[in-house]
DNA sequence: TCTGGGGTCCTAGGACCC
DNA sequence: TCTGGGGTCCTAGGACCC
């Protein structure tokens, strides 16, 4: 029997944030979505005020009040501390599946002490990386999920730190997380399984397989096994090849000219043939899609195509031509757009492409162009070499981002400084320069 | 002015094939 | 009683995750 454990960072984008601007600690604080339209990252202080995933524009008076602290998101900030954290955890098992930006599996099968080596993992992750993180032990993926959510939540045991192995308390455990907590089980699921009388962790554990299987699927009743220390989610290694990779974001107002629409969705649909280069990848699908917003009280349209390509492409030009003919398609001029994407779809790696005797195109020359393209945008920024369609780089239809972290030297007024094992690992330079 | 962005998997039903 | 049956592929929609 295998022996998992699932590291989670605590409030994650919150925790860099505080990092590199140590003044931040010891106060509420939340990090904001794209366009700083909410809170998606709310520490624990903050967390203990009520504060949720609340629009900022509606709270932020309320929240000066309370002395809570936002800062804009940060994503190239997050990757790069995201990047030293798991690689502080990959000296601790061979075996890790790096299952989101801010938590990873680790197989710890074998280990003497379980709850001595998370406490280990714990210690060295906020040393050498300064993230503080909750780590839960179990044998299944699903308990050691449980694992960490007690872990986190636990009022009696502050160490952070939860073994479930071969516990006597496992059926105590089970019964005190509710049903819609359990990794898995969303509200939808959560909401049908309490009217039927199953209220927590320990009640699916307990609950009739056939029954689950015939009124849910095969996915809760797995879930439902793991509960019971049946092991059914192996350790995913490999990172699997995307399926689609999508580009989309509200806009930084209402759009209503084709004009603006066309340089928009032209930005995304660069942005997503970039992302697919990245992983040598070619779609034969194309997706754009429109929306209004919804949240204001106006006539309402969100429209999207679907454009089957001739033969797989991973080039700017020829995913941006599809993505405005289909742009044109779906536009009516009477609405006005909030937010808009392009998803290219039908991955098949790069180099098995079908040629086509009809293609337009060089190919050899386009590989070029790529590489001239990928090229120089990774030495000076995303956006650097572009289409004309894209339109210019201050464009006010960008996202807003208005209380972006910065750090004025490579190091300072931060804990970088005193992480000299993390030089070893080789990963600061990025950062310093995406900044 | 103003409410995230990016994914995965499963299932049911229809089209189509022999 | 019984109007073929088995199989694949595709897609839309619904659920979930962070």
């Amino acid at each position: 029997m295998p022996v998992f454990a699932l590291v989670d960072c605590n409030s994650f984008y919150c925790s860099c944030e505080e990092l590199i601007n140590p003044k931040l600690k010891g106060r509420p604080g939340v990090v904001l979505s794209n366009n700083d339209g909410m809170a998606v990252a709310i520490n624990r202080l903050a967390k203990e005020l009520g504060i949720g995933l609340d629009a900022f524009h509606l709270n932020r008076s309320k929240w000066d009040s309370m002395g809570v602290w936002y800062r804009s998101s940060n994503y190239p900030l997050y990757a790069e501390m995201s990047g030293r954290v798991m690689s502080t955890l990959k000296t601790f098992s061979p075996l890790v599946e790096l299952y989101s930006v801010d938590e990873a599996f680790l197989d710890i099968t074998g280990v003497q002490d379980y709850e001595a080596y998370g406490r280990l993992i714990k210690q060295t992750i906020e040393q050498w990386c300064g993230i503080p993180v909750s780590v839960g032990i179990a044998r299944t993926k699903t308990l050691a999920k449980l694992a960490n959510h007690l872990a986190k939540k636990s009022k009696k045991n502050r160490s952070g730190v939860i073994s479930l192995v071969d516990s006597p308390y496992m059926e105590a455990a089970l019964k005190r997380v509710p049903v819609q907590s359990v990794w898995g089980v969303g509200y939808r699921w959560g909401e049908r399984l309490r009217h039927n009388g199953i209220l927590t962790a320990h009640d699916l554990a307990m609950a009739n397989r056939n029954w689950l299987l015939k009124k849910f699927n095969v996915v809760l009743t797995r879930t439902a096994l793991e509960l019971g220390g049946t092991f059914c989610l192996p350790l995913n290694l490999h990172p699997p090849t995307s399926k689609s990779i999508m580009h989309s974001m509200s806009f930084g107002r209402l759009l209503t000219e084709l004009k603006e629409l066309r340089q928009v969705l032209s930005t995304y649909a660069a942005a997503s043939a970039e992302k697919m280069r990245r992983e040598e990848l070619a779609c034969t699908w194309v997706y754009v899609f429109l929306e209004t917003n919804r949240f204001r009280d106006e006539p309402q349209y969100n429209p999207w195509i679907k454009l089957q390509l001739p033969h797989a492409t991973d080039f700017t030009p020829e995913i941006t031509e599809y993505a405005l003919h289909g742009l044109e398609d779906i536009y009516k001029d009477d609405y006005r757009y909030n937010k808009g994407g392009v998803l290219v779809h039908g991955l098949i790696p790069a180099g098995e492409r079908q040629t086509n005797m009809f293609d337009p195109w060089d190919r050899e020359k386009v590989a070029r162009i790529n590489q001239a393209l990928d090229g120089v945008n990774s030495i000076f920024g995303p956006g650097t070499m572009r289409l004309g369609s894209q339109g210019f780089r201050n464009s006010n239809w960008r996202t807003r981002a208005n209380h972006l972290s910065s750090i004025t030297a490579p190091g300072k007024g931060s804990e970088f400084q005193h992480n000299p094992r993390m030089v070893e690992l080789g990963q600061s330079v990025p950062l310093y320069r995406s900044l």
